[in-house]
DNA sequence: GTGAAAGCGCTAACAG
DNA sequence: CTGTTAGCGCTTTCAC
């Protein structure tokens, strides 16, 4: 139990330099075969794994990846989460969670601790209300934004989601059905995601040449919560006939709402929602929603991290979301 | 971009030696103030952050734990790592997550990769069909054992679920509500939860005074395709009026092949399932379940992992599941 | 109050 | 083929 096995506790148990051994692991042409086996096998025995830091304080990369995510619960951040644990896996990087709660502080806190450990980069959804100043001195950790972008101009990479088509062919599919007043709930203005959303179901109504009615538009700070509240708003109201919703976290809520409204009466309003959990497929016979390829962010997410080891930013990448009917 | 800000490059940048940078940097009492504020000025200025390699060089630990899961868009493991993330954030440890997919040779893999960055501990849910042998070589990490127990005179730490009560309460109910050819799904005895849930199954069957029959227990390595196969056959089968799953992931297979199954006929089985995610509560006007009290053991996990910096391996902790009538 | 030296584990660059 | 030296960033120990 004497700490930890080094390359230099090896070389003094068989008598010879650490330089050899160091030499001998990482397998140097310049070592005699027979010596190289012994000391491989002597390291086996011995357990010994290389340090991590030294690796790293020699400037050799860490091979560590941070992922800062609102929450983890819903399940379009799970699954991200989970696709992307599994590509680093493959490229054996290793991937640091952190949870922002959407909070500033909690962020840049995070980012903190990931530059002192010297993450090689970081994949953030950022915060609602940062500016580019919340992300001051990154080094030399590479910064990938999802979904959401806080500064047009960011030095960071961007993997965007373009759902402008999914959303507007919502609208009009609730309109071909004969709905004439669709509520809409969204993330506010100090999200991008949250004004190019809003502003794509306005193109939907004028497309569909509804007019808008601003008590069924209801923005706010996206959460569980709050959609199921203004839900309940504006089932209360009775006038609106459909719902769209623009956050993971507010279709979770609305349909929430919609669940408690259901027990009583059945209002039987049209929904639909923002995501595309496993569940939505399976209740009241199939959630319509917007469905995010998920997957395929997560998965170009590494691509990035792994390809552009030496390349600038590249440009925004967008993927396209789809509406996928059901109900 | 001259590489990183090291209490070197501000000693220069200041003309003083890399000590009192150092010193000033930790406030230490033996520094000028004058110095010292100008010290930290600069450092702040420059977006100095500690080399968490050369502190972790040192002998000063990484603040780094490890959670093993077999993955995380299962609601239950969602919810444990994000409770246990946000109980990291508050002790300032880093969380960082490797997915098994319940693969013994993942496992290792990445249980070496957190031995090479000297974590502190590791949270793990451990993959079926380990032996002792799996886990040689920790090194001074302290290891939890989740809800599954490797050996039971294992030197780590464990927290489990005891389900006993529960699943044998969840039989009697069914057997209450008149119900004779109740069905079981779970894991097979190569872990050590498989085995005590179907004990507890077989208990609850004999106090209920119902016979074995052995077509309705079905067993076999936990997934959700492996729940949806079994419960399909069972369906067809046409003899239980009743299902029982003892597994998380099982519980999900088997309410798919319950959809699925409805939009045809209405075969309407009783049913309960395993873990408690959040839908549960919605679909169908409720699933009853049996709930284990996720938050509860992630912050005990991290309790343990800040309480006992310095104690030897606790027993193993037990929290009792609890059946949720529902439906 | 401040500085200089040593060493944590590792490898690149020189000796032999 | 093998060994020695030096240095990555930091703190502990001992000088001044």
């Amino acid at each position: 139990m004497a700490g930890r096995v080094t390359i230099k506790s090896i070389a003094k148990d068989l008598g010879i330099s650490h330089m050899t051994v160091s030499r001998a692991l990482s397998n140097h042409p310049n070592v005699l075969k027979e010596t190289r086996e012994a000391v491989q096998k002597r390291a086996q025995e011995l357990g010994y794994v290389k340090s991590a830091a030294a690796m790293a304080m020699r400037g050799g990369g860490t091979k560590i990846v941070g992922l800062l995510l609102p929450n983890i619960v819903n399940e379009f951040y799970a699954r991200f989460a989970n696709t992307m644990a599994l590509a680093c896996e493959e490229h054996s990087y290793q991937l640091l969670i952190h949870l922002t709660n959407d909070d500033l502080k909690a962020e840049s806190l995070a980012l903190e601790g990931l530059r002192e450990i010297q993450a090689e980069a970081v994949v953030m959804v950022p915060a609602p209300g940062g500016t580019e100043s919340t992300s001051t001195h990154l080094d030399g950790m590479r910064v990938i934004q999802l979904i959401r972008q806080r500064k047009e101009k960011d030095p960071a990479s961007a993997i965007l989601v373009d759902d402008a088509p999914a959303i507007r062919e919502a609208v009009q599919h609730l309109a071909d059905k004969g709905h004439r007043h669709i509520a809409y709930i969204g993330a506010d203005s100090a999200l991008s995601s949250g004004r190019s959303r809003l502003a794509s179901f306005r193109q939907g109504l004028a497309q569909a040449e509804l007019p808008e009615e601003t008590n069924l538009i209801q923005t706010g700070v996206p959460s569980f919560e709050m959609g199921r509240e203004h839900t309940a708003e504006i089932l209360q109201q009775k006038q609106a006939t459909a719902l769209i919703c623009g956050g993971f976290e507010i279709s979770n809520g609305a349909l929430n709402a919609f669940m408690d409204a259901s027990e009583q009466s059945a209002p039987q309003m049209s929904f639909v929602g923002y995501g595309d959990p496993s569940f939505y497929s399976w209740i009241n016979g199939g959630i319509s929603t917007i469905r995010v390829p998920v997957d395929r962010l997560a998965r170009k997410a590494v691509d990035i991290l792994v390809s552009s080891q030496t390349d600038g930013p590249s440009n925004p990448l967008t993927f396209e979301a789809q509406l996928v009917v059901r109900k």
